[in-house]
DNA sequence: TTTTATTTTTAGTTTTGTCTAAATTTAATT
DNA sequence: AATTAAATTTAGACAAAACTAAAAATAAAA
């Protein structure tokens, strides 16, 4: 597989997720940042290469060759994502664009000896799952924190947005993976939390409040 | 500057220790087994880059800024050979391959983290000096073990030949890095030396000792 | 159910890096 | 110095992956 197949596979992969019937031409240009066309061009390729099945105007799915290389694209990325923070002491924003060049590298023997080397961890720094070298993905218990009842505690467990922003936004208000938070109130009007975080109260909107995962 | 791009100036710097008033365009085309005439289309584009100085049939040289890229380049490779062995287990004949892959991943921050965790190494695992964060390369002094003066005893700094054969050749002799080698006798008629490795004694070749750098 | 809008595909180009085959330049030999 | 051999370059072509513009199919709206 070119870098180039391996991008469309992982984006395709990502879609699905969302949307299991079938993934769209123009949602895959729009993640890949390129034209629709080229997008028909590549699934021509990739079904050729039967890693995603394709019908004419009627979306693609990935098959079960498609999916397991998508897994295993994705378990290089977060792996290697885990070893730039924990080992090289990158922070949570700064890995994404890294790793996306450190996933096309191709030895499975490199993989599976830095899985061993970090002590196989189940998830990235963002808190995503990282499938083992068999393909299987420990599902990681969660919710978002918008919607959790109030007067609980929880662990924050992951983010949903991974975007600069939002993690700086974290950081800035001291709240990592792992961080216990007690829900006091929530507005009804728009749904802005009050929490407790270390013993500190702090206000959250429901746009942060809905993409932090806790348990 | 693109993957192809990159490993072209490597190689023109490789044989420009050689062959430092200028590389042939065959030369470059045997290293990268690929043809003579792509050579020249290339040649022509890293000249337009300023990465080369090169005139029609005269051969080729590299410009500072060309120099400066090939020993980061270099650089890269070898600062990962390093975490290969020492980091992830991996034997020395086993890590070109895959350090050719990830000389390639762009990000200048990655590569100072990574030389810091290392402990700033000044060889990589064959013994080949590491230039740093400024291109500076650290002489090691070295001899070929063909050509040290008999009854004297060296450690063992270095290969010449990195391939798999000649590394596997010294793993089942247990000749590492590091290794002290007493030089007992040099045959005159093909000059095959008797040495003394860990107390056990030992018959080498001229190819073999041609290979091998001590000090 | 037509008509309109949107999405997707086709057809034809472009760029990068390669190739083959032919032409040219330099080096070696008689 | 002329001829042959070797090395190098040019010219033209190709595959991969992208693009633009136009055509076709599907979905939405009147």
């Amino acid at each position: 597989m070119t870098i180039s197949e391996e991008n469309y596979i992982k984006v395709i992969y990502h879609l699905s997720l969302v949307s299991p019937k079938g993934v769209n031409t123009n949602a895959i240009a729009g993640m890949l940042d390129t034209k629709a066309s080229s997008v028909t061009d590549m699934l021509k390729k990739l079904s050729d290469k039967d890693l995603v099945s394709y019908q004419k105007y009627q979306g693609v799915t990935l098959t079960d060759k498609g999916f397991f290389s998508a897994k295993m694209i994705v378990r290089k990325h977060r792996l290697w994502e885990v070893f730039l923070v924990d080992k090289l002491g990158f922070s949570w924003d700064e890995v994404h664009e890294i790793a996306e060049e450190l996933e096309h590298i191709k030895s499975e023997q490199l993989i599976n000896k830095l899985d061993a080397f970090l002590g196989f961890p189940v998830a990235d720094p963002h808190g995503d799952p990282i499938p083992d070298a068999k393909g299987v993905i420990k599902k990681i218990e969660k919710q978002l924190l918008s919607e959790v009842e109030i007067n609980a505690s929880f662990h924050c467990v992951g983010v949903k947005d991974s975007s600069t922003d939002f993690l700086k936004y974290l950081d800035k208000q001291k709240i990592a993976l792992g961080s216990v938070v007690k829900v006091i109130d929530r507005e009804d009007f728009d749904d802005t939390l009050t929490v407790e975080i270390d013993g500190k109260r702090l206000t959250i909107s429901n746009k942060i409040a809905n993409n932090l995962y806790v348990q």
